[in-house]
DNA sequence: AAGAATGATACCATTAACATATCATAAGGG
DNA sequence: CCCTTATGATATGTTAATGGTATCATTCTT
């Protein structure tokens, strides 16, 4: 039951160090020592965000990773697709056969109004405005850009 | 990263139903066949609520459960404490030592915030709600009804 | 006294979250 | 040219949360 996971976090500092270190290329070892996070773990993320096209990779000596996207183009619900794939916060639950009347469950329907409102914001919430310190928007703000074809994420597979 | 487990969704099914059927008192049994919930898994759900006194039990032969409270006391954001404990969107993540700057980090107090309207909208929707089919409030409007003080959840022991 | 129910709690299985290890490949500097 | 430093890809291990079962004790009704 918790929003933000631990690759989600992770991700997000490492952006906000690149926002505000544009041009500059940083290396996973790096940003590793900076932060105290796992080196082998951040790797892993930096290179599902890559793949993901959000950051760009340079290998070789003097190698590392830079965005390939401006800051206000990097949402927060993005990262949190990468890692967990599309947005659902009543997956397994209704999902299963176990429920008689998926379609018009109370409880689903409800849910998943709450789920909407909570994802305009996390919609709204980018690696720009987590850096500038404005707090985004409240909800019903569009969030600027386009949104690009679905990807699939990182654990299917 | 799912908003409601299956102890809530069941515990949801049982209580919806027990609040269309007052006075009546429901065996565990008569609630694990009707709604085609594993008998035991049920029954700890439901001991569960009557010990944090949602539930009224009954022992013995006709025994069984019933209401409580008034339907539209019984909070989603009650259940989902219960099972959980004190909701907290951003729990593991930042209470580590790994985040330098507790105090300011940008990402917790966003995430924070968002955490805040999902509870408003969770404590909006009540088991009374959940039955008459109102989509209960918006956000911003206040749950009727005084907040007891706090109780352990099933995890703390 | 028997049977049907909950109270309490211990246990087990599966999955998701968190983390590490390793082999391959690429780029730059001596 | 080879050594070092970096990422690409992926296999594996560990821990915690979730979902589910089993059992003994107690209580109530008949």
């Amino acid at each position: 039951m918790n929003l933000i996971t631990r690759d989600t976090d992770y991700a997000v500092r490492a952006l906000c160090f690149m926002a505000q270190n544009p041009e500059r290329v940083v290396s996973v070892t790096d940003l590793g020592t900076r932060f105290a996070i796992p080196r082998q773990y951040l790797r892993r993320i930096l290179q599902s965000l890559a793949r993901h096209n959000i950051l760009e990779s340079s290998r070789g000596q003097g190698g590392g990773f830079k965005l390939r996207k401006h800051p206000s183009r990097i949402l927060l619900s993005d990262l949190m697709e990468v890692f967990h794939g599309a947005l659902d916060f009543t997956r397994c639950v209704f999902r299963s056969a176990a429920c008689p009347n998926q379609a018009n469950c109370p409880l689903r329907k409800t849910v998943k109004q709450i789920e909407k409102n909570a994802l305009i914001e996390l919609r709204a919430t980018t690696i720009a405005s987590l850096v500038s310190g404005h707090p985004a928007a409240k909800a019903g703000r569009k969030a600027p850009g386009k949104r690009p074809a679905k990807q699939r994420n990182e654990k299917s597979r």
